[in-house]
RNA sequence: GCCAGAGUAGCUCAGGGGUAGAGCACCGCUUUCGUAAAGCGGCGGUCACGGGUUCAAAUCCCGUCUCUGGCUCCA
């Protein structure tokens, strides 16, 4: 399975992609947040555009041999790229932000003045802005050059911005951070500095979104990693490498042995294939000439090169060519939770979701022509299932033939058409990437949304036809002649690593029952309880639950240990519940306390566990 | 890999040329408790690493490593 690429999606850090959003202003701004921001006279992209044009202003007042990049909005905010004599800190956001409030009181109005070729590239020349003339440069023959003004700034822009400065609330907006960004988004030119900021209608929504932010801190997997002992990181034993801890480990194997469940009941079988291969092998599969910068060093083995696999397909094709296939057997369905390592940029790691080594929850599937579309079905009613048992919402892209790619049209029209057709047979709604598919095939991907509104890139199913060439896989077909059989790769929770570390973030750290490493917690009033609590673990652990006894401490310690460490029931034994027989429980986000018999509380378990609930 | 910032106890952080600090966690004792932090005592650090300046460096300078925020990249 190529790489299951499961990462937030950001501002959208291409030029390319930036200049689009400038230029084609959706109606409403992609906003994914947990809350409805406020309308304003204009969208608001164009308010973010326009604070942006003044942070620009702002920035070249306190240093005006600076030279100007790009600023467009972005969902959430906006940016812009300098080039300044100095590199900025977070400490001269404050100042800017004071020089920018200034601007605002004398800005007055927004006007956009339309200037043929030559008058703009005088204008721009005697501006000094050298990136500017480059801008300039590639806005195409025909197309309308426009320059938008408050106050005295002016920037060559396409809008559009608000009508005036008064429509720019002084305390809507904020500057958050300083960052590097190559020129263009090219790692060969220029590092610039970028100043993101985020700006809003109201001082309202401008506190609303900080909340967010806080919440999205407040949930990162690292922090929760490392307060709930989940995994660590030792950069000494490998960057780039997770040690599970056992809680998580306990996660882990649920979604593991969940996922084999699945798999076995259609028709996928296990295979286990070797983390080293010689060398020819990714030469073979063609891995080793277009992407040998993230396949990890040759390690010598008896004289020949070897390397670690940066992917499971070479193996799962290898077995498949070890005998000859009737078409009598196909579709054959490899699955393999494989680990693959893959070197990955030092900058580019970041806790469970950017690392050096994964396991995918990998399949192959090896069908003929006439089966892609029912196996694709098959595929796609899986991902739904999936997906909707963790809560997460998501959105389908069919990915087209990008402008280099293998294949004859024939082929490449026939894998759309599979694709096309499974969707539209489970009433799947396919939005459009055009272009976006690999050069080996088309494919499907899934945008998932977590409970915190964030985009991740989620399951991908993808058709193959290079890697059937490439290892002549055949099979023999009913007309007794040998043909090549399609290959679908899938990957539906990605890697191991991502997929957890999304889940920690979207459930906060409170996983549900049925993953929960630790559901329950027993808490005895006094000593004179503890044997009775003693008795009521053992019921839990016997049914097949993680739990905890406390026993050291106030109770209202133990109860804000319970809370802390997110464990969603807290069995209550005082002397009443003892006498009745009974205990009383404490559920998480629940106001009020619950009595119930021992055996009544482990079936309301049993329950959550076995529907896989997301509630407590 | 690139730009910037940061590395002080397990965690969160203070200190800033003259013998290393706090809270939490952990250990021990006291406390026996009705739903989010009882009290006292103790353990714990080569102040990331290497070099330099200085009578003296955790502190100033240089280099390296790692982490953080972005950028590039992620078949």
């Amino acid at each position: 399975m190529p790489a299951g690429s499961r990462r937030p999606i950001q501002a959208p850090g291409r030029l390319e992609s930036a200049l689009r959003a400038a230029q084609v202003w959706p109606a409403e701004p992609p906003m994914s947040l947990p809350f409805e921001p406020q309308n304003g006279p204009v969208t608001l992209g164009a308010l973010r555009h326009s604070v942006s044009h003044v942070m620009a202003d702002a920035v070249l007042r306190l240093s005006p041999e600076g030279k100007v990049a790009i600023g467009p909005p972005i969902e959430n905010g906006f940016y812009y790229d300098f080039e300044l004599p100095r590199p900025l800190t977070e400490e001269d956001l404050p100042r800017i932000e004071e020089e920018m409030r200034k601007i605002l009181g004398e800005a007055g109005e927004f006007t956009c003045l339309t200037l043929d070729r030559a008058a703009a590239e005088e204008r721009v020349r005697a501006s000094g802005q050298p990136y500017k003339e480059e801008l300039l440069a590639d806005i195409p023959e025909g197309e309308a050059i426009t320059f938008y003004e408050h106050g005295t700034w002016g920037d060559l822009c396409e809008g559009p911005h608000v009508e005036t400065a008064k429509q720019i609330p002084g305390d809507g907006f904020r500057l958050t951070s300083v960052a590097g960004a190559y020129w263009r988004g090219d790692s060969d030119r220029t590092m610039l500095q970028r100043i993101y900021g985020t700006a809003w209608w109201s001082k309202k929504d401008l506190k609303k979104y900080l909340a967010y932010l806080e919440e999205v801190q407040a949930r990162d997997h690292r922090k929760l990693g490392r307060e709930l002992d989940l995994f660590s990181l030792h950069p000494d034993f490998g960057a780039g490498l997770v040690f599970w801890h056992p809680k998580l480990g306990h996660v882990r194997r649920q979604l593991e042995e969940w996922w084999w469940q699945l798999h076995y009941a259609r028709g996928y079988w296990p295979v286990y294939t070797p983390h080293v291969a010689g060398e020819p092998v990714f030469e073979q599969s063609g891995h080793l000439q277009n992407y040998a910068e993230m396949i990890w060093a040759p390690m010598d083995v008896d004289g020949r090169p070897h390397r670690v696999k940066p992917m499971n397909c070479p193996g799962h094709v290898t077995i498949f060519n070890s005998r000859r296939h009737s078409y009598r057997d196909l579709p054959k369905r490899y699955a393999e939770l494989g680990t693959v390592y893959r070197y990955e940029p030092s900058g580019t790691l970041h806790g469970m979701l950017r690392v050096r080594g994964f396991t995918q929850d990998d399949a192959h599937i090896f069908c003929t022509p006439g089966q892609l579309e029912a196996e694709i079905v098959g595929v796609l009613e899986l991902t739904d299932l999936i997906l909707r048992t963790f809560g997460y919402e998501y959105t389908a892209y069919l990915a087209t033939r990008p402008e280099k790619s293998l294949g004859d049209d024939a082929v490449w029209e026939h894998a759309m058409d599979a694709l096309k057709a499974a969707a539209a047979r489970i009433e799947l709604p396919l939005a459009d990437d055009p272009g976006g598919g690999v050069f080996y095939g088309p494919k499907i991907d899934y945008k998932i949304k977590d409970a915190l509104g964030r985009e991740w890139q989620g399951p991908t199913v993808q058709v193959d036809f290079n890697l059937p060439e490439r290892f002549d896989i055949q099979f023999n077909d009913a007309d007794n002649t040998l043909k090549r059989p399609v290959m679908v790769h899938r990957a539906i929770y990605g890697s191991m690593e991502r997929f957890v570390g999304g889940l920690i973030e979207h459930f906060a750290g409170w996983f549900p029952v049925w993953l929960s490493p630790c559901p329950v917690s027993v808490l005895p009033i006094t000593e004179e309880q503890e044997e009775a609590a003693a008795g009521v673990l053992a019921k839990v652990l016997a049914a097949g639950f993680h739990g905890v006894l406390k026993t050291d401490g106030p109770l209202r310690k133990r109860v804000r240990e319970s809370e802390v460490e997110k464990i969603p029931y807290m069995v209550v034994l005082g002397g009443r519940e003892v006498d009745e027989g009974r205990v009383n429980l404490r559920v998480h986000g629940v106001k009020e306390q619950r009595s119930m018999g021992v055996d009544e509380f482990l079936g309301f378990l049993r329950d959550k566990r076995d529907s896989k609930a997301l509630n407590f």
